[in-house]
DNA sequence: GATTGGCGGGG
DNA sequence: GTGTACGCCAATC
């Protein structure tokens, strides 16, 4: 017997002469990869017997309990008796071990109409998922192993050993994985997407560290090291999984490769009858069956980074769009290669020498595809170690799974059981349940001079452990005469003697959080970037332990909690509010967790003596946060009402920086030139305090606009196709802008975006379109432009100063407006 | 205005 | 594989 120190990177299991054998692939300290095989960890589930029922009876049936044909025997091998609690309560529960996992689903129904069985629990926990938690493995994380060597293993790339006993007595953890890149080009003639039905990959790149190649079929004049030349697609699929088992690296990354390059590989590997094994088991990849969105390559993980940044990086980052040169210009200022991706087809056709461009695209794409995974994997892995869940399945989970995968980690040192996931009725009265939300003070449009915005730091969270907010604790028997919740409609209080399990888990999490941002003070930038991951993961989680409270498919569900949150976060928002007016402060605007206040004729100092005044009687955890002094603030108006429009306002810091909320600057289907005016608006009015300005400056793009000084590239507007031509019943401009397209025989697919500029030819808008390059400059709408585009967008700002649209495009003043000019 | 349906990413 | 996304926008009633 020897031992064994590796870092677990990927868990799968096997069934092995009738038992379930759980298979963990990684790296030894000595970064050799290796497989530890534990055949001692066995399926289970729990039952709950009848109130009143023989628990021993039921024990005796369920010890000698067995369906299915012979030979696909679901057998129960042993039970024993356990005592846990199940949302507050103590339940006596059997314990009930089965031959293999799928003897779980195929036998708990039976089970659950047994006589004398109350319920079943914890029948839908994956094996592999449960056996980290069980035998408290933490991914990444060093582990210690008694191991013997297993000769001649079947069916691995890497030395297995057999595990004797596996434990992780360290913090040390691999934070350095090695990466390879990859994304293929595909031929497809008809200009849109490729049918694997059809058409053949006739490039494939892979980028790693200190390595980048090209594969490709026909052979063209190509100065470049990196590409290598093979006889046809069935070889190039096979050099492919040759180099991916040469490096064999520790992830194996794409760009939207769960959904098109594995998938296409796959299929394309099927003309062939080349299956892709590149797995360390063996295993071939298959395609999603079912609702399956993933494909898995066991050891050598499939990762597709993509899911990880769309879920958990894109809060973060300004693009709503997904895309690779979107994601990667923000990410890395880097973008992808400029070619005419539509001319593929023919280049290769008539072998061009274009199709060297194409092969450095078709590199530069693994190369951003690359960067991106070593960017974001800091995150990946420290939500990886946080969650304890393997790269694979923590890189597709969304925010609700990360947190009931983090409880259901922690549920078994608390003795809970994991609460069912709700069934189809519960699921449909769930989501018919609203919580009343947070409160927002509507502001008064205006412009205001000597703006204080505080904030309370993570009001939800800290609301939900200081208010000791849990399933078990809410209503109990032995608080009745204390604190209610703030509500007219409930009575709802929460134990103040027993800490709850979700307050709790959740106040380890925040409190981590805040020592880790301490450490991260003292520490060296290498180390500051896992911290600042860590610290972020953390941040995250957190935040998404409320959204979870009220998420209708969450096993710790409870509307109950989560109203009671609100209630709390609408109380406590109020008494700034309240507190503030009696001070002698005007509140402006408020919403959920922030206040903006006006500070009339007191000084930034007497606002932050009012904080410390509202933090000295905040509860626990809770605290108001300073956080910031802007000289000045503009709040606009919605619609006709004159009341003022909500989480839409602009600010000017003291450094002379505009935040700009809630206005169209960003949106799509609006042409530059209102994008460009309202900013320039708000920039007008927040810095130089000069509302004619503004004016005038609109006035100047309405007379350029009038007398056809502007160019067409600032008129061009931009608008998604949402499905095929013909399916549209109404024509808008988008859709007279694709028709035209399609007669200059450009393929027309939903999805795509579509530019046009509107002219004066015809009365319908429809018949005004024109595709960007059909127009001469000067050859557009200016009533259009000016009434359509560039006054909506700057209306409700310059209407603060009592400017109407009408000023605007006659050029005139209302004689109330005496005091501007 | 509320509800429903489909899309995203990829060549 | 002890299962299987989800949040948003646009179209439509």
């Amino acid at each position: 017997m020897t031992m064994l120190q590796f870092y677990p990177i990927d868990v799968t299991y096997k069934v092995l002469a009738g038992r379930a054998v759980v298979h963990i692939y990684g790296r030894t300290v000595e970064n050799k990869q290796i497989c530890i095989i534990d055949d001692a960890f066995e399926p289970y589930f729990y039952v709950i017997p009848e109130n009143g029922a023989s628990a021993s009876d039921l024990m005796t049936l369920l010890e000698n309990y067995k369906n299915g044909e012979e030979g696909k025997e679901n057998k129960v091998t042993s039970v024993k008796q356990v005592v846990k609690t199940l949302n507050g309560r103590d339940e006596d529960a059997i314990q009930v071990f089965v031959n293999l996992p799928r003897a779980v689903p195929g036998m708990r129904h039976e089970i659950s109409k047994m006589e004398g069985v109350k319920s079943v629990l914890e029948y839908d926990i994956f094996f592999t998922r449960r056996y980290l938690v069980d035998r408290k493995i933490v991914p990444l994380i060093l582990t210690d192993v008694e191991t013997e060597p297993i000769e001649n293993p079947k069916r691995s790339r890497v030395p297995c050993f057999k595990a004797k006993s596996i434990t992780q007595n360290s913090n040390d953890s691999l934070d350095e994985l090695n990466i390879l890149a990859f994304d293929i080009e595909t031929y497809n003639p008809e200009g849109r997407l490729s049918l694997p039905e059809k058409h053949p990959i006739i490039m494939l790149s892979l980028y790693g560290k200190n390595f980048k190649k090209v594969i490709t079929w026909k052979r063209f004049n190509a100065d470049l090291d990196y590409i290598e030349f093979v006889d046809g697609e069935a070889e190039l699929i096979e050099r492919f999984k040759e180099i991916v088992n040469e490096i064999s690296p520790d992830l194996l990354v794409g760009y939207y490769s769960d959904g098109f390059d594995l998938p296409y590989i796959i299929k394309r590997g099927e003309k062939y009858k080349i299956k892709i094994d590149i797995g360390l088991d063996y295993d071939k990849a298959v395609l999603p069956r079912g609702n399956a969105k993933s494909i898995d390559t066991t050891g050598i993980v499939h990762v597709d980074i993509l899911n990880f940044i769309k879920r958990v990086i894109s809060r973060r980052l300004k693009t709503d769009s997904m895309k690779l040169n979107a994601v990667a210009g923000e990410l890395l200022g880097e973008v992808k290669d400029d070619v005419d991706i539509e001319g593929l087809a023919e280049a290769w056709d008539t072998l061009s020498p274009e199709l060297k461009n194409y092969a450095k695209y078709n590199l530069q794409d693994s190369k951003l595809t690359y960067d991106l995974c070593e960017k974001v994997l800091p995150n990946l892995i420290e939500l990886v170690k946080l969650i304890g869940q393997t790269i694979k399945d923590t890189n597709r989970m969304s925010y609700s799974q990360l947190v009931e995968w983090y409880i259901i980690r922690r549920a078994d040192e608390f003795n809970q059981f994991i609460p069912n996931r709700p069934h189809h009725k519960e699921l449909e009265k769930r989501m018919s349940e609203r919580v009343k939300g947070a409160f927002v003070y509507e502001p008064k449009p205006g412009l205001y001079e000597g703006v204080v915005v505080f904030d309370f730091r993570s009001l939800y969270p800290t609301i939900i452990v200081s208010h000791n907010i849990s399933i078990e604790t809410l209503n109990c028997d032995c608080c009745k005469e204390k604190e209610k919740v703030p509500l007219d409609t409930k009575q709802l209080w929460f134990c103040s003697k027993k800490e709850g399990f979700f307050s709790t888990v959740l106040k380890e999490i925040i409190t981590r959080r805040m020592r880790v941002k301490e450490i991260m003070k003292k520490s060296d930038e290498k180390k500051r970037v896992f911290l600042d991951a860590r610290q972020e993961s953390l941040k995250t989680l957190s935040n998404s332990f409320y959204g979870y409270l009220g998420f209708f498919a969450a096993r710790w569900y409870s509307k109950d909690c989560a109203r009671s949150v609100t209630a709390y976060g609408r109380h406590y928002i109020h008494r700034v509010i309240d507190g503030a007016k009696k001070k002698g402060f005007d509140v402006l605007y408020s919403d959920t967790d922030s206040v903006f206040m006006h500070l009339n004729d007191k000084t930034e100092k007497d606002a932050l003596n009012f904080c410390d005044e509202i933090n000295a009687k905040l509860p626990g955890m809770m605290e108001l946060e300073y956080e910031g002094t802007y000289p000045r603030a503009l709040f606009v108006a919605v619609k006709e009402s004159g009341v003022g429009a909500k989480k839409k306002y602009a600010l000017i810091d003291q450094k002379g920086q505009l935040v700009i909320k809630g206005f169209e600057t960003v949106r799509r289907n609006v042409s530059p030139i209102a994008k460009a005016t309202q900013e320039k608006v708000l920039r007008i009015v927040l810095q130089d305090n000069n509302p004619k300005k503004a004016f005038e400056f609109v006035r100047d793009v309405v007379t350029r606009l009038k007398e056809k000084r502007v160019g067409t590239e600032d008129l061009t507007i931009p608008t998604r196709l949402t499905r095929s031509i013909d399916s549209y019943e109404s024509i808008g401009p988008h859709v007279a802008a694709a028709k035209r397209l399609k007669e200059r025989g450009v393929e027309i697919y939903p999805g795509m975006i579509v530019r046009y500029v509107v002219t004066s030819n015809g009365q319908k808008i429809r018949d005004k379109v024109r595709l960007p390059e059909e127009v001469r400059k000067g050859e557009y709408d200016s009533d259009y432009y000016i009434n359509n585009q560039v006054l909506p967008a700057v209306e409700k700002i310059l209407e603060v100063f009592n400017y109407s649209s009408d000023d605007i495009s006659k050029g005139k003043k209302q004689s109330k407006l005496g005091q501007y000019f």
